[in-house]
DNA sequence: CAGTCAATCGAGACCGAGTCTCATTATCAA
DNA sequence: TTGATAATGAGACTCGGTCTCGATTGACTG
C-alpha cells in the first residue's frame, strides 16, 4: 500500500467540518493532524495519547466526539478485529475498498484490494435483492509460509 | 437456509464436553438445548432469557461461561455486526462458511454461502503468504428492491 | 447407594471501553 | 469587539462482559 496523500485527506475533512458548520478548534486540529499523519490502525486510546503529544489539552471526550465525525466523513473507518475495543483505519481515505488479513499468531495485519472480490460481492448482493452500501471482510490466518521464509519477525513464535 | 440437524450438533457438543472432561450440568443442558433449538442469531442476554424459560436457575455467569465453550467447539460463531454487544450464530454447525448481508434500513439479515468467494479468499491469502484459518464477511446494504416488491415488511420504512 | 472431590454453580463485586452532563471557554460571523 | 452558540475538560455514569468466592453437584469408586 503506497504512501497516501495525507494533506488532501486533511483538507477534505476540514471542508466536511465547514459544510456542517462545525468549528475548527485547536484540539480538533491536533486530532486530525494525528489521524492523517499515520498509516497505522489505531484505537481511541492510542489516538488520545498521540494527539496529546501535539496538544496537551486534548481530552478523551473530544477524541471520542471527533471520531464519529471522521467516520461520518468516510475518511476513516471503524473496524472490529474481535477485540473489546474498536480499531480505526485512516487508510480508507486513499483506499476506500481495502480489506485485511490478520495473522492470529503474530498479530501482523496485511491490507489488500481486490476488484474481483468487490464484483463478486455486488453480484451476490444483487441476486439476493440488496444494493451494497459497505462491506467488511476480515480473514484470520497464519503466516506459516512467511515464517519459514523468515519474513514474519514479530512476537513470540 | 434449510432446517438444520439440531440433534447432531447437540450431540457433537456433548462429546466435546466429555473429551475435555467437562461436566454436563442441568444448566448447561438448558443452555445447549436453547442454542441448538433455534435458527436465530442471538445475544448473550437473549440466551440467558431463553435458557431461563427452560431452567429458572440458569445464571448470567453460566451463560457467559458456556458461550466460549460453544465457540471453541466451532458449533457456534461469535460475530460483530457493529453494535456494542456480540452476536452468536448457531447456524455454523450446519453451514460452516456462510456470510451475512444486513439491511441497514430494516435490520433484516440474510445468510448466504459462496464457493467462489471461499476460493477467491484462499487465492488472495495464498498470494500474500497466509493460510486461511477463518473469515468473516459482512455486507451492509439496503433492500431497496425488496421494498419495491413489498417483501421487506420489517420496521419503519 | 454412600463417599469423595474437582468441576460448576449463583450472586454480586468489579472492570473498562465508551457516553453523557454541566459549568466554562473559544470560535467566528456580524 | 461582541454575541450566539459550538466545543471543551473533568469526571460521573452506562452497560457488556469478567472475576471472586463460598456453596453445590456431577461423575466416578467401591
Ligand atoms: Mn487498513
Ligand atoms: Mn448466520
Ligand atoms: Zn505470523
Ligand atoms: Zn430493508
Amino acid at each position: 500500500m503506497p504512501t497516501p496523500d495525507r494533506t488532501a485527506a486533511k483538507e477534505k475533512f476540514m471542508a466536511f467540518l465547514e459544510e456542517k458548520n462545525l468549528r475548527i478548534t485547536t484540539q480538533r486540529r491536533a486530532i486530525v493532524d494525528t489521524v492523517f499523519g499515520t498509516d497505522q490502525h489505531f484505537t481511541a486510546e492510542q489516538l488520545l495519547e498521540w494527539a496529546r503529544e501535539r496538544d496537551e489539552s486534548v481530552s478523551r471526550a473530544t477524541v471520542y466526539r471527533t471520531l464519529p465525525l471522521l467516520t461520518e466523513s468516510g475518511l476513516v473507518h471503524e473496524m472490529d478485529f474481535g477485540k473489546d475495543y474498536k480499531i480505526y483505519d485512516p487508510n480508507y481515505a486513499d483506499h476506500p475498498n481495502h480489506n485485511h488479513i490478520i495473522c492470529d499468531d503474530c498479530d501482523k495485519i496485511v491490507e489488500f484490494e481486490s476488484d474481483k472480490l468487490d464484483e463478486l460481492e455486488n453480484e451476490i448482493s444483487h441476486k439476493l435483492g440488496f444494493s451494497v452500501k459497505s462491506q467488511q471482510l476480515r480473514i484470520n490466518a497464519s503466516c506459516e509460509e512467511m515464517k519459514k521464509l523468515g519474513e514474519c519477525k514479530n512476537k513470540d513464535h
